[in-house]
DNA sequence: TATGAATGAGAGTTCATTCAT
DNA sequence: GATGAATGAACTCTCATTCAT
């Protein structure tokens, strides 16, 4: 994570020659989120995901055994990767509105000057997708609940150490994932009216708003 | 509008014996939109969509020249519709926050039960194909736009009949409308956590607490 | 003919509104002769010629019946208007000398300095379809009669006005025919070794060797 | 070249299974060779290819990636081959003479009974395709120039001995060439007027009263 | 484990032709 | 006579997947 901030796609070219059978499942994977996030879901090829970990189609099937399972593995393996960034961020930070700024941040910012930041386009696929394919649904669905979750006790964490008021932390852990969806699609498709940072600010000031908590209206990388 | 609440997708099987040129176009076009609600925007088939429709793939073709331009020319229907549908369901309502009310309440309920409800579906499918296919995106952000504008006058008019307080009207914009497609994510996809109700409660709270007006929970369909 | 010398294809444009039925027909022909010579007899759709011709795909059926016959009757309409050109042309001359000086330019040379010269594209394309389509053939068979006959009936005058020495006129005929299209093969596909004047010229230096008159090298436009 | 005298087209039924890449892909353009000669290059469909080469047109794609390219190598394979037959005929032949009555053989004759001749059809094609198809029209164009260079060599070289008088080596080398192609489309359609024999004794008839050499009217093959 | 070769099941698109008006 | 609408029959090319090696 050093290089790369919340980047939900890590690199898949870097492997070089194999190595385990563990190691080529993961080069695959890598390689079909990197298609995924470029083409689509339903633009991406065998042949491309195979191209792009440098191997053959029908080593891809070897492993995955179809399309489809190799898809949905890429998937859950992007999640579990973004969730474990995420916790793995905000565990040294030493209050809950700091925490809570890791995750928005984590959203919408990159951490250095080249890092692409998170890639939602490939969270718009997953959700088209989850739509019509169970498999993916409940991944997401799973994955989601993790989060709104991470972000419940964050809030009663607050709460207990008096940094944040009493709101319902439930309710709250909804409202603000659903706003970061929300303006993460604006933010992805690269909307106007909708920076990248002035989605930061605006999730935080909402939080700041409802949890009582001052913010002085700087990201966490700056200071 | 009267027996299909804020549906985006109009029925198609109903036309009949085709009639005008410009009935067969839209009669496809419904059935695009039916199709992609179904299948998805990339899993729709031309012969699908014939099917639908009641006629052939070829005449399909002989209407819309190309797939692509079929499927484009679906999704600027759907959203020239619904928001055709939404101003006209707002025109005679008395308060600024009723209209508010109608528009959130559009975006998650059904308005009688045996409807549907909006097809969020296909907006999913809509933002997947924005992120790498130009001409939806373009379509999409200017339905955006429209959308925010929309809101956006309608706090301001509240604001000068002192229904609401003064709070920033285009932040305010941007933010509600991010909240409706962030729980109508979770909505759409039917995550258990996120009932339909739950969602424009917690939207119009939002509301209420932004703008300063008192709601008491009701839906406009209810009272 | 007066402003597209040899030219095997007439302009189909120039109608206007249609007029009678065989003015129609005409029309329709000349814009399939220039549809073949563009696009190639294979590549040719009812729908070019008819866009040519400034009608409906329908209304060329309507008048052929049937694609095949279209382009058959196109190719006849062709030959019978370069067969009915050559006898014209050569019609005033004098000499025999000057009638085969005549025939040569007009399968090489342009006429005027902004005329496109003969289409021998036509006639690759009708060889290639002679092959399989017996239609084709017969009427190209009976064509190359009639020009051969012509070159036959060029010499024995010739030859009886002491112009010609004695060759077999049969022969000849046949040799000088076989050149012709030979050269003429090189000179519709551009071959740079070939130009249209170096054609002529071979071609003419060629029969005064046989027929032993005596030709100054000049083409009956020069002097 | 013992069993199959000037044919262009080498048999593609013969292959048996496959074996290396190399050979599917020449048994391939055998293939397409055929059903070319067969049914015109435009009318050659990738499964009569495929169904003639004993294999699935999604093989055929395989190894050709276009139907365009398949067609075009087929054609550079069938003007290598010819060639080459060309050359190798000649190779052993003493006189000057004898090798350019070789030539002249090899453009009309069969050398044994059953030997179907040279496939001038496929040339027919050829031509009319090179008018549009520019990959094509330069491979032909180069055909043409090595087969003429081949001429005008054998010239010079006849004139070196004195078996040949002093013409000049390219015209006569162009002129014979277009003779060629001019009798072998009356050949080749089947002209009553122009059987092979009469061919190939009009072509040497005019090469010997060009060259100067006698030449008693027999051909190679008989004597 | 790894891959090149092979294939079947479509997909979109073209086009001659028909038909109702 | 004239045409827009409609269609069925191809055709090329794609792609996940299998198989022999």
């Amino acid at each position: 994570m050093s290089e790369q901030a919340g980047a939900v796609v890590p690199q898949a070219g870097t492997a070089g020659a194999a190595g385990t059978a563990d190691q080529r499942r993961e080069q695959m994977l890598r390689a079909a989120l990197e298609v995924i996030t470029e083409r689509g879901y339903a633009e991406t090829r065998i042949a491309d995901v195979a191209e792009r970990a440098g191997t053959s189609p029908a080593l891809v099937i070897y492993y995955f055994k179809t399309k489809d399972q190799l898809l949905t593995e890429a998937i859950r393996y992007a999640e579990d990767y973004w969730y474990e960034a995420g916790t793995r961020r905000m565990a040294d930070l030493p209050t809950a509105a700091a925490r809570l700024a890791e995750i928005v941040s984590m959203s919408f910012l990159a951490e250095e000057p080249d890092d692409p930041g998170p890639d939602w386009l490939l969270w718009l696929d997953l959700w088209a997708q989850a739509a019509r394919h169970s498999e993916v649904a409940s991944v997401r669905q799973k994955f989601d609940e993790r989060w709104r979750e991470t972000i419940h006790s964050l809030v009663l964490a607050g709460q207990e150490t008096g940094e944040f008021g009493p709101v319902d932390a439930a309710d709250f852990a909804l409202v603000m994932s659903a706003l970061l969806d929300g303006l993460a699609i604006q933010v992805a498709l690269g909307d106007p009216a909708v920076s990248a940072r002035r989605a930061f600010q605006l999730c935080m000031r909402f939080a700041a708003g409802q949890l009582g908590f001052s913010w002085d209206g700087s990201s966490p990388a700056g200071g």
